[in-house]
DNA sequence: TCAAAAGTGTTAGATTTACACCCATGA
DNA sequence: TCATGGGTGTAAATCTAACACTTTTGA
C-alpha cells in the first residue's frame, strides 16, 4: 500500500456544466459559491472525488444530488490543472457538461441550492477557470451533437420542430434554414411525428414530434 | 491551507501516447514498466504531477524526459479515473497522445528507456486502462487531422505526396484516392513544393513537399 | 379581417467520387 | 526493355444552399 509514496497527492474535484434550453436560449446553472475560498463569487457546481470512487460516478453523484435526476446525458471535457487554479489549495478538477431538460428539474431544488440558469452569452466571471470549462464544454457538445441526436434531452419529451429548429440555433449560434431543417429532420425516422398539436405558440397550432429511440438504435446514423 | 482537508487526496499521473509513423504504419511507443505493481508489463510511458506542477507541463516534461524533444504537439485526451484502474493505489491518471517524427527520435535514448515502436493495430495488452486510452487518443488524433494541419508532425520536414497519403491512410484507416487526395493537397497554398527530388523510393524518383507554417497561419484553413 | 406562426418544393451551384493511362528511370 | 512508383483530368452523382408563398386560427 505504499507504492507511490514519494510522490505528492491532490485533490481531485468535478465541476458539472449544466446546459438548458429556455425561451429560445442555451441557459447554464450556476450558483454561489458556498464554501471558501471565494465563497459568494459565481461558480459552477462541483464536488470532491471520494477515495474509492470513479470520476464518472462522482460525476454522476453530484448530478444527481443537485437535479434529484437520474440517467442524464453527461460527457466528460477533460481535466483542469494548472498549478494556481483554485487560489486555496492545489486541486486539480475534471469538468463534465450535462443536458437537461428545464421543466424537469424540480424548482425547489434549484432554489435550495442557490442555483440559476443564465444565459450562455450572458454568463458573468465565474470562479477559478470556470469560464473556460463552460466555454469548452459547449465546443464538444457542438461536436457531439452534429453526429448524435442529443439536442432531445433538452427539449420536453414532445417538442415542435419550430423548438428543436431555435435549439439547434442556440447551440451552434447560427440560423438554419426552416425549410432545409425540415427536410433532414423528415429524413429521419427516430424523429416521429404524433397526432397532438401544440396550441400554446400558435393560433394555428403545430405538430408535436416525439424522439424514438428504439427507432434510432437500429440504423444509427445521424447528421446535421 | 486547510480548506478542503476532509476530502480525501489522490495521486495524479499523467500517461503519453507517443505516435510516430514509420514504413506506412502508424505506430505507438511502448515499453515494460519498471516499477511495481504491474512491472514488467507492456505499459505507455507515464509520470505523476508533482505538487506545484501543472498537468499540461507534467505531459511536456514527461515527454521532454524521454524523446528530448521540445515544442511536440500534444494534446490532451481526458481523465481516467475508475477506482480500481491502478492496481496498488488509487491513481487518476490524465491522457495526453503526442505526434513526433520517428526520424527525430534519439535511438539511444529510446533504447534506455527500453521503449519501442508498435504498430497500432498489433499493440498487445497494456497495463491497466493504457489500451483504452490509446484508442481514444487515435479517436482524438483523427478528428484533429481533418481540420488541422498536424500530420506533418509525423514526418520529415520535407516529405513526398505519396507518404504523406500513406500517413492520412494509415491514420484514418481507409484507403484515400491518389488524384483526389493530390488535387486537395494542391489547393492548400501552405503545402510547398520543392525542387528536390526524392529516388529512395522510386527509379524516376517523387517531387517533395514541405509544410510552411507562416503561410498556413495567414489563412489557417484546413479541411482534408 | 388581419397578425402571427406553421408548413411546404424547386433549382443552381458546389462538392465529392469514381475512374485509367502516360512518364521517367534504374536495373 | 520492362517493372516500378510518380504524376495527371474529366464527368456523373450527390449534397448543399438559397429562396417565397399559402394555410390556419384566435383575437
Amino acid at each position: 500500500m505504499t507504492y507511490y509514496s514519494e510522490h505528492a497527492k491532490v485533490w481531485v474535484s468535478v465541476d458539472v456544466i449544466i446546459f438548458g434550453f429556455e425561451e429560445g436560449k442555451l441557459k447554464v446553472l450556476i450558483g454561489r459559491r458556498q464554501m471558501d475560498p471565494g465563497r459568494g463569487e459565481w461558480s459552477l457546481y462541483g464536488g470532491f472525488v471520494a477515495a474509492n470512487e470513479g470520476i464518472d460516478e462522482c460525476a454522476a453523484r453530484t448530478l444527481h444530488e443537485l437535479t434529484g435526476l437520474q440517467n442524464l446525458f453527461m460527457r466528460q471535457v477533460g481535466a483542469f490543472g494548472a498549478p494556481d487554479r483554485d487560489p486555496g489549495e492545489r486541486v486539480v478538477s475534471i469538468a463534465y457538461y450535462a443536458l437537461i431538460n428545464v421543466n424537469d428539474y424540480d424548482e425547489r431544488l434549484r432554489q435550495e441550492h442557490g442555483l440559476q440558469w443564465v444565459d450562455y452569452y450572458s454568463l458573468p466571471q465565474l470562479y477559478s477557470d470556470h469560464n473556460e470549462m463552460v466555454r469548452q464544454a459547449l465546443r464538444r457538445m457542438q461536436m457531439k451533437m452534429r453526429v448524435e441526436p442529443i439536442g432531445f434531452r433538452l427539449l420536453p419529451s414532445m417538442f415542435t420542430l419550430t423548438q428543436l429548429q431555435r435549439l439547434y440555433e442556440a447551440v451552434s449560434g447560427q440560423e438554419i434554414d426552416k425549410r432545409n431543417f425540415r427536410k433532414r429532420i423528415k429524413d429521419m425516422d427516430f424523429i416521429e411525428k404524433t397526432d397532438l398539436i401544440d396550441k400554446r405558440t400558435s393560433k394555428r397550432g403545430a405538430a408535436l414530434y416525439r424522439f424514438n429511440d428504439s427507432v434510432y438504435k437500429e440504423d444509427p446514423t445521424f447528421k446535421l
